[in-house]
DNA sequence: ACCGTAAGTCAACATATGTTTACTTACGGA
DNA sequence: TCCGTAAGTAAACATATGTTGACTTACGGT
C-alpha cells in the first residue's frame, strides 16, 4: 500500500528533453494533471462520496494538500473531472461522421481501460450532491444528446423534431448504462465482452431508435 | 425540518384493525418498513456513501439506533434494500407475457414516483464498496437479464445463445440508463417525457436487441 | 553561487458519521 | 390492575475526512 520507496528520481538533471517517461521533480502543471487522472478514475468507479481526497492523493504519488491548492476544493476537483469528460467526448464524437456513430459509441463503450472513455461515461452518472457540478454534468450530456441528435436530422424548434431529441437522449442513457455494468458493475458476459461482441447490438439499438434520415 | 409535533396519534386504542392510515405507536414491523422505504429512496437517489444514517431516520419519523437495531448496520440496510428492489422486480415482471415485455419496462420507467420501480432500477446502480452488497446486485441483475432473455429463445448452455443473454444484459442496461437520467440527473426533455413518449422507443429499443422469435 | 519564489510537506483542526450503551416508555397478557 | 418485556430514546464515542496554515525544499534566473 506504502509508496515505494522515495527513489530520488533524478540525477538525469541534464537529461535529454525528449526523454518521455522520466517525471519532472517539481511541476505544477503535471501534478494537475496526475490528480485529475486520478480523481477521475475514482470518481468513475466509486462515486463522489466514496471517494476521499486522500485516496486520489496517493493514486497520484502527490500530498493531499495540493488538491486543495490546485483545485480549491474536492468539490472543485470534481468539477474538473466533468468539464475534462466533457472536453474528451466532444474531442473524439465531434468529428465523427454521422453514419458512423454507432461504431464510435460502441468503441467508446468497448474500451474497459480505467482513464478510457468508457470510464468518462461512467463518470457522467457520478454526482456529487452539488448544484454546481449538476448543471456541468447536464450540460455535457445535452450537448452529447443535440450532437447525436443532429446527425439525425434534429434542429432546434422544428415542430415533430423534439422527438429526434427525446430518442437520442435515450441513446446517450443506454450507452452509459451499458457503460457502467460494464466497468463498474461488472455483470458478466457483458463485462468481457469484446468490441466486436457490441458494436453490432448497439448499432441496432441506436438505429432503432434514430432511423438514419 | 423537524417532525411536526408529537401528536399522539393513540386514543384509537379500541380502533377498527381495516383503518388504514393511523400508525400503531410501537410497532416494530412497521418502524423496520418506514425505515426499508426513506433508506430505497435515499440510497436510489444520493448513493450509498452520500446518504447518512440520520437521513434515513429523520425522513422515516424513527430513532437512528433503530437501524442498528433492526438492520445490524448501515450496509445490512443496504442490502435489505437491495433484496426489497430484487423481489419487487421480480414479482412485477415475473408473470408479464414475453411479447408486452417492452410495455412493461417502459411502464417501470416511467413512473418517476420516488418509491416507484423506476427508483428500484436506480438503486441497482449505486454502490456502496462491500462485496456482500455487490453480489446480492449482481445477482438480481443477472435474474432481470435472464428473464427477458428467456422470453426472447435464450436456453442455459444452448449454443449462439449466449448472444441472447448479452442482448438482454444490454437491454436491461439501457433501462437502467434511461432510468437513472430521468430520475436522478434529471436531464430534460428526457425527465419529463411521459410513459406515452417512451413506450414506443423502447419498443423498438428492446426488439432491435431482441428481435421476438 | 546566491536567493526569491513557487512547489511540496506535515501536522493539526473541526466536523460529520456509524455504532454502542445505558436509560425510559408504552404495550398487552395474567 | 400490574408488571415483564419489547420498542424507542438520548447521548457519547471513536474514527474518517475535508481543509488550513506554518514550515521546508528545490528550481532557475541573475
Amino acid at each position: 500500500m506504502a509508496a515505494e520507496p522515495p527513489v530520488p528520481a533524478t540525477g538525469n538533471a541534464a537529461a535529454r528533453e525528449d526523454e518521455p517517461a522520466r517525471r519532472r521533480r517539481r511541476d505544477a502543471g503535471e501534478t494537475r494533471h496526475l490528480l485529475l487522472d486520478a480523481a477521475r478514475r475514482r470518481f468513475a468507479r466509486d462515486g463522489y462520496a466514496a471517494t476521499t481526497v486522500r485516496d486520489i492523493a496517493d493514486d497520484a504519488g502527490v500530498n493531499v494538500a495540493l488538491i486543495s491548492r490546485y483545485f480549491s476544493s474536492k468539490e472543485g476537483l470534481f468539477e474538473a473531472c466533468l468539464r475534462a469528460a466533457g472536453d474528451e467526448l466532444r474531442r473524439t464524437t465531434g468529428q465523427t461522421p454521422a453514419d458512423q456513430v454507432p461504431e464510435a459509441i460502441a468503441r467508446h463503450i468497448a474500451d474497459l481501460g480505467t482513464a478510457g472513455l468508457s470510464s468518462q461515461l461512467a463518470l457522467l452518472l457520478r454526482s456529487s450532491g452539488d448544484a454546481g457540478a449538476d448543471d456541468i454534468r447536464r450540460g455535457v450530456l445535452h450537448r452529447a444528446s443535440e450532437q447525436l441528435a443532429s446527425a439525425r436530422g434534429w434542429r432546434p424548434d422544428e415542430p415533430g423534431s423534439d422527438q429526434i431529441l427525446l430518442r437520442a437522449q435515450m441513446a446517450v442513457a443506454a450507452g452509459i448504462g451499458v457503460a457502467v455494468l460494464r466497468s463498474s458493475i461488472r455483470l458478466e458476459p457483458l463485462s468481457s465482452a469484446t468490441e466486436q461482441d457490441l458494436v453490432e447490438p448497439l448499432r441496432g439499438l441506436v438505429n432503432a431508435l434514430l432511423p438514419p434520415h
